[in-house]
Order: C-alpha cells, then structure tokens, then sequence
RNA sequence: GCCCCGGUAGCUCAGCUGGAUAGAGCAGCCGCCUCCUAAGCGGCAGGUCGGACGUUCGAAUCGUCUCCGGGGCACCA
C-alpha cells in the first residue's frame, strides 16, 4: 500500500475514535488529504484535516489537531508527528519506506512506479492526424511528442491505450494536392503556366510530379491552353482563388479521366509514407492508421447520418441536409451533407467516433490543435445525438508552437510552403531535445519556439541534464571491474548504511516517483514527469559531488551502487515515458 | 460581438482539485576539478504572482469585473 494511502487510514481511524467517543460530531466520509510538504522542516508528508473540521467540531483547528495526534497509534513508518501552524499535522518518516522503496526499484524494474488505477479500461488516444497533403512541421511535432507521451503515461497507469492516426485522405484538401502535382508535372513536360495561388507550392510537390513522370513518362501531358479552358480567373488576375483551383480540380479529373487516381493516390501515398517515416523517426509509432476513405466505402457514412435522423437530429434547409446541434449546446447547427450532395468533414468525424465507440473503447481522447477549438461542441453534440456518454470523450487542445528565428515570428502555411518542417527540427536540435523540449510544458501552455535558442544552446537543454545523471552512474558501474569490485547482488545488500541526508533525498525522490506517474497520468500532464526527472537528476547530481561511490568499505559502497543502480532505473523509466533515450555515455 | 488559451524573477516557464517563508532553468555575480565524465556542484542577487473587488481561518490558486497578448468563430479540411 502506498505511503498516503497509510496515513489517510491512520487518520480516518482516529477520526473513528474520536467520533464514537463524543468528541466529534459524527460525519460522513470526510475527505484527509494528505500532502507531500513544500518544506524540510515541515516533515515529509502534512495534512489539514484538523482546519478543515475544525467549524464542523467546533473547536479550535489546532485543539482538534492536538488531540488527533495524541490518539495516533505507533507506526513503523513514522518516526515523528508534529502540530505546526493553524493547525496542520506534519509526518516524519521513518527511514524504512526509503528503503522499501529501493528494493521495489529492483524488483519490480521497468514497471516501478506504474499503477493501475486505470483499471484495464480501453482507451483510444488518436492525435497528429494531420492532413496528408505535405510534410509534419513542428506544429504537429508538439502533437506527436505530447500524444506518445500520454498514451505511455496512461499505460503505465494501468490503461489498456490503443494510438490512432486518421488520415483525411478524402475530400478538396487532397483534390488541391492532386492538382498541384499534376500542374508541377505538366511544368516537369515543358509547359509553363501562373501556378495557382491556391495550390500546394511547396518543394515536395515537385518530387511527386517528378517521380509520376519517371514512371509514366508524358502519358499525363495535356497541353496547358486546353487544360485552363473554362477556369475562372485566379486572385492576381483579379478572380477568385478558390474557385480557380476548384475549376482545375474539375478539368484535371475530366481530361485525366482514370489517370487522376494515379496522380492522387501518388500524393496521398508519397506523402503518409513521409509522415509515417517521419514519426517513426520521431519515436512514435501509432497502433492503427484509419483512412476516411474507408468510411464512405465502407458505408458508415450512410450509417452515421442514418442513426442522426433516426434519432430525430437532422432537418433539411436551402437543399442541404443540418445537424441540429444547437440542442446540445452548440452555437448553431451545422450541415452534415451540402446541397450539391457531398458529405462534410463534420460528417465524416461524425461516422468516424461512431467507429471508435463500436469498437469497444470505453474512454475517447482527441488530441486536437488549439486552432480547432470551435469544433470540439459539435463533436460532443454529435456523440450525444449518437446516445453516447459525453463524459467519454475528451478533448486536449495543443497550443500552437510559435516559431522565432532572429527574434522574429515566422510565418507558418502549409499552403504556401514556408514552414520548418519536423524533419528539420529533428535535425538541428535531435530527437531527444525536441522531444523533451515539446512536453516540457503543458499542453495548453502557448510556445515560444526559438530556433536559434534549440540550434545554439542545445547542450544546455534540460534534457542533457538528465541524461547525463544517467551516464554518469552506467560510468561508475563500468569502472567497478578495473577496480577489481564486484557488483553487489541489490538483494542481498543492506541499505541501512545510506543515512546521508543526499542519500536519503534521493530515496525520496525515487519513493515519490509512483505519485507523479499517477498524477501526470490523471491530470494528462507529461511534464509533470520531465519535471520530476530534473529533480531526481539534481538529487542525484548534488550526491555525486558530495560522495564518492568507489571506495574501499565494502557494506558502505555496496549500498550506495545499490542506490545509484535504483536511480538509473528510474531515470531510465521516466525517460522513457517522454520516448526519450537513456545513454550510457555522454 | 461570442468562445478557448495565456499574463508569476531580465528571458523561458513550474506551482493553480485553496494551505505554512512563491520555485526552477537560462542570463548576471562569487566560489569548487592532484578525486567515480565540470554537459556537474555550492552560494549571492533578482518578485506589486497583469489590475480591482469578493468568498475563506487562509487566495498565485476559487468567483465576478477589467486591462494586455495569442487563437478560433464556413454548405474549407
């Protein structure tokens, strides 16, 4: 049992007796909690009861406190209690828990401090889902990094977790791609044209068109002059940009015909294949890739929107087909299919969480970007005009990255091809940096991204620190041999040396380590653990300084492997839940 | 206009399900390698927690109002 969870009990039966003696009226399940303290001096563990009850008891906090601790029983685990300020009760331990906690280190291994408070429940964490139509950049990097992260943090709280990719390969975003390759590809042919201010200008546009032209050669070429017949103008030339690239949408698929699949399939596939290399890379692997094309072909679509008018949801208004949303607090209704008969977006996430509640998850969480906060009402409306439980799906906003280069703001389309990439973020700081860079704040927290800051001063990020706490003991252990020292079987070693007060806050700390795995895990706040790490580092790095850990007492050097050994596991475990390496030499 | 996020040290941020003297990194200043990696350690300095009012035994934390910054409000995806 955990060390809160002792003293609440301890508590609570005090309580007990104090209620069957008279001395408190009784009360139902009052809530003790008990805090780890700020402060040395304040013990290691506080709680406030007494001041919570003290109106209920009506009796001075600190009398209710005084008389709490005197009807606490003998612990092993408690060395001394105090009554401090208005009235709090603080804990000493004793020094038997920071022992018990090493050992679990190595018994437990990889798996200390996980918990299962989850219960085995199962979870989809579906996040990046980017569209498609050009490389990740470091937007959806933050998305990638804080996704792995939780869907790490939550299995390792007992949650059965399942990631998710939905790749928008349906609807105009991917009809623009298609189109951009294509006109680059007729370019590649020899013709020249005003390349639409619409279409996807960036520089891996070309590399689809070019490889399309390398296996088809000029089967794709239509002469520019009858390609633009019947366009409306585009925005330079004083028309519409939008319906410029929706004209050439129309034309490239009458005058390519079956070929138009070729070129769309071609940048669909270049382009996933790229983004799941790219995360890959990254570290993060997602469990399924779910295509929204399967959702028409599959015929959930019809499904989705069929059960929305069963259950009485949908009306129809100027040709087109309105989810009345509004009825569950939405702003105003949206439409589900447009008047000239296709689906919307909306409708396609619509049949898409219909997807993920049939099959089976109990808990949904979207990771979305912040920009996409005003869509996050009518997904909800839409789950509970499903009859679904709302309070089963969550969704985690990202805050942009705000990129700076030269102290300036960059300027961040995808459109229009000015934006860093992930790859080349990972490239300039590494994977490790950027990945404990991006969950080194919350998620909610906006980002300033300064990319000379990353590409400079790399070597000061926190995360080297770390790291190198962890170097440094796989050092020490390495020199054991040279030294003609055995390596000490952690079973067998007595710990009841370790009485320095370093060795004993790094006891702490690695005792600690169970709460914030579980606190991060509930709260979704990965940083929470990257935090932790960089205290346990400090411990760690603060002993290092102040002791030496090869010298020639046996029962002493032993214990204090022993110790180092546990912290390695723990640096190595936390790191990992961040997707972040534990090197052994730095 | 409405909605979401943020405003804490010179900079970037923790702390926010109310607790005891508000923390860290970087930048600045002063120290520490004949000794297990100095990518380290110790110390100094640095604060009207945007502002006001309220709730409370107690507010950076909760509520209302307000100011400043970022984002979002399509039959686009």
């Amino acid at each position: 049992m955990k060390l809160k969870q002792q003293l609440q009990s301890l508590v609570g039966d005090v309580l007990k007796v104090l209620i069957s003696d008279d001395m408190l009226p009784a009360i139902d399940q009052p809530e003790i909690s008990i805090e780890r303290t700020r402060q040395k001096e304040h013990g290691d563990y506080s709680c406030n009861i007494a001041m919570v009850l003290a109106k209920h008891a009506r009796c001075a906090p600190r009398d209710l406190a005084q008389k709490i601790v005197d009807r606490l029983p003998a612990s092993k685990i408690i060395s001394k209690v105090e009554l401090a300020g208005p009235g709090f009760i603080n804990f000493f331990l004793t020094d038997e828990p920071l022992y018990q906690g090493v050992r679990d280190v190595f018994s437990e291994g990889g798996r200390y401090g996980h918990t299962d408070i989850g219960a085995g429940q199962k979870v989809i964490v579906e996040f990046v889902s980017a569209n498609p139509t050009g490389p990740l950049h470091v937007g959806h990097g933050r998305g990638a990094a804080y996704g792995d992260a939780l869907a790490r943090l939550l299995r390792a709280a007992g949650y059965d977790v399942q990631t998710e990719y939905y790749v928008n390969d349906a609807g105009r975003q991917m009809n623009i791609l298609a189109v951009s390759v294509w006109l680059r590809y007729l370019e590649l042919c020899g013709e020249e044209m005003d390349f639409p201010a619409n279409a996807y200008q960036g520089d891996y546009v070309w590399d689809i068109a070019a490889s399309i032209h390398r296996s088809k050669g000029d089967a794709l070429h239509r002469k520019i002059d009858h390609v633009f017949v019947g366009v409306p103008p585009d925005e330079p030339l004083g028309g519409d940009k939008e319906a410029h690239i929706d004209g050439l949408i129309n034309r490239a698929k009458d005058l390519l015909a079956d070929d138009y699949a070729l070129v769309f399939d071609q940048g669909l596939n270049e382009i996933t294949d790229n983004i799941r290399r790219d995360l890959s890379e990254f570290g993060v692997e997602f469990d399924n890739w779910f295509s929204e094309r399967s959702l028409h072909q599959s015929g959930e679509m019809e499904k989705a929107i069929q059960t929305l008018e069963d259950n009485g949801y949908l009306y129809e208004k100027e040709g087109a087909k309105w989810f009345r949303s509004t009825d569950f607090g939405d702003e105003k209704d949206r439409v589900v299919v447009r008047d000239n008969g296709q689906t919307t977006y909306f409708a396609s996430d619509i049949a898409y969480h219909l997807d993920k509640l049939d099959r089976g998850f109990d808990r949904l969480i979207d990771i979305w970007g912040a920009d996409h906060h005003g869509y996050v009402a009518r997904v909800k409306a839409a789950l509970q005009a499903l009859k679904a439980d709302k309070d089963r799906f969550e969704v985690l906003l990202v805050q942009f990255a705000i990129l700076y280069r030269g102290g300036e703001k960059l300027a961040m389309s995808t459109r229009s091809g000015e934006f860093v990439t992930l790859r080349e973020l990972r490239n300039e700081v590494g994977n490790d940096a950027a990945r404990f860079f991006y969950v080194l704040r919350k998620c909610e927290q906006h980002m300033d991204f300064d990319l000379d800051l990353a590409k400079s001063q790399s070597s000061d990020n926190p995360v080297y620190y770390v790291q190198y706490a962890h170097a440094r003991v796989c050092s020490v252990m390495a020199q054991l041999a040279e030294r003609n020292m055995q390596v000490p079987d952690s079973s067998k070693i007595s710990l009841d040396m370790l009485t320095e007060d370093h060795e004993k806050e790094i006891m702490s700390q690695i005792l600690r380590y169970q709460e914030v795995i579980e606190s991060a895990a509930i709260n979704h706040e990965p940083h929470q653990i990257a935090y932790y790490l960089r205290d346990l580092a400090n411990a760690f790095h603060t002993y290092y300084n102040a002791h030496q850990f090869l010298i020639d007492d046996e029962g002493l050097r032993n214990a204090r492997l022993v110790l180092i050994q546990a912290t390695r596991q723990v640096l190595a475990s936390g790191l990992d839940l961040l997707g972040v390496s534990a090197p052994e030499s730095m």
